[in-house]
Formats: structure tokens, sequence, C-alpha cells
DNA sequence: CTGCATGCAAACCGTTTGCATCCCC
DNA sequence: GGGGATGCAAACGGTTTGCATGCAG
């Protein structure tokens, strides 16, 4: 009821920055998306990108991940899938995994909530963290 | 090997803090804390309970939540299980739901990461913000 | 006596917001 | 001309950190 409702204009800035979060498999942070995006949009403002990075993840177009670590990450494939989380350097990939919706039925019973959704997330150590060896663990 | 290692010193400020933690069934935010400990410690420090709480994080004695929402959440149950949290208020409750040890193994093999552990969060509103009625949805 | 832990306050960092201007309808 | 969108910069809120002091071993 929220999703195609309000539609909002498609603006130069909420193309591009919809353009380049959807050139991506990484799961940008605002202001990895405001770098990329200031490429094209040299005077583009931080506050636009948030601004709209938040308007189109209420209307469904895009996804905020409220993963781990300090700070949010944007993700143009809106479909529910799970993701990890390398505890060595914060970078988030999709796992391909198949999506457990049993998780959602066990869960509403299992509570006096009303369960909406639900997400997994992994973590681990990325293959270039492995690669530079067990060392520092700390991170973020 | 990061767990018994390094152990710390028991000090009032740390045991009161745990005390306090192990005390309560929510997850409560590292200022919700302070103020349950500054009641039996009226001088304690903001930072006291920040730095406390994440060395014993570190140590494996509590659970540093990093779920959704702006802040942090902290509990002293630390085998694993999931949560549910609440859309409306951020609250965030224990969900008794056997854990998914599957998830693991299939997540190892669907990534090139060492797969180290996860989480499952589900979303939803929690009973007294059902009551409230279904206006708002925005919260923190 | 020595060093870790504390209290305090300032610094930090990601995010949000107020406001004047701009641009599209 | 009017209303939403933008750029800019200041404000915000949670967390971290530097430093002088305190206290346990």
């Amino acid at each position: 009821m929220d999703t195609q409702a309000n539609m909002m204009r498609l603006t130069t800035q909420r193309q591009i920055i919809l353009e380049e979060l959807s050139k991506v498999k990484t799961h940008p942070t605002a202001s990895e998306l405001y770098d990329m995006v200031r490429k094209r949009l040299p005077r583009i403002g931080l506050g636009t990108v948030y601004r709209n990075l938040e308007l189109m993840a209420e209307n469904g177009m895009i996804l905020k991940l409220e993963v781990g670590g300090t700070q949010k990450r944007f993700d143009a494939t809106t479909d529910t899938h799970y993701h990890i989380r390398c505890s060595g350097c914060g970078r988030v990939d999709d796992i391909d995994t198949p999506v457990v919706d049993d998780l959602v039925r066990e869960a509403a019973e299992a509570t006096s909530y009303e369960v909406l959704g639900h997400h997994v997330e992994f973590s681990g150590r990325c293959p270039s963290c492995l690669k530079k060896g067990r060392k520092g663990d700390r991170v973020q």
C-alpha cells in the first residue's frame, strides 16, 4: 500500500543513484554511493543521496540493509535473499541459498508479534581477508 | 582463542553491568543499561559502560546484537538464538525457534567465505504497537 | 609503585534536517 | 507561479577516545 502509491518523480539524481547502485553487486554504503554518483554529478550533495536512498527504499525500489557494522548498506535487488558479512573488512555479499519461508511460519507460532519478514545474515571471513592471514580480527 | 585468553579483571563496574544486563530479558541499548547501572553506581561514566560492554562482548561473556535500528543492543544470553524486532518501537525480543544449523552448512557451500556464524532477525509489530493501531509505521 | 580502569568531556562519524534556491509542471 | 527537489552547511545522536586521576595488586 506504500509501494506504488505515492509515486515520485524520477529526477536526474534519483535516476543516476539508482543506476549506479544497480551497476554493482557489492552493497555500497551511502557515502560509497555518493562517491560513485559524484563522478557523474559532481555537484550532488550527500544529503540528496541519503534522502533519495531513503525514499527509494520506502517505495520498494531498493533495499536498505540494516546489517551489522556501523553503516547502512543498500541493494538494488529487492527480492528476499540472504547476506554474508566479512568480519575482517565489513564487506557484504549475497549468499545464494534458498530462502526459508518456514522460518517465518515457525516464528509466527512462537511469538505474540505479528511477524512480517525476516533476514538472515551470516558472518565470516571473505577470501581476501583469509589470504591476508589470521592476524587482526577487529574491524568497523 | 580470544575467549578465555586475555582474562580481564572483574571490577565493580563490570560486575554490576553484567548483573544488570543478566537481570532483564529485554535487550537494552548501551544507554538504557547506563541508566540501570547508574542507580547503583551514580558516578559511573557512559564511556565506561561502552568500554566494558565491548570488552565483555569480545571475551564472549555477553552478546553484542548488531540488529536493525540505530543503536546496538546487548544480551547476556550467549548461545545462538534468534530475535524479532518491532518496527514500531524498536524493541527486540527473543524468538523461541529452533536454531537451523543447516543454514550455516548450506551457506558454506554457496560461498567462498569461511562461514563462522549466522543470525536470524525477524521483523514485525509487537503486541503493544499492534494495540496502538496501524497508523505510524516509521520509527528509528 | 605500576598499570590497568575509571570519570569526564571533547572529538568523531554516519545520518538527518533547515533553509534558500532551483527546476519542472 | 507553486511545490517538490536540490545543494549546502549546521545540527544530531550514538559511540569512541584522550587525559588526568584513582585504585587494586
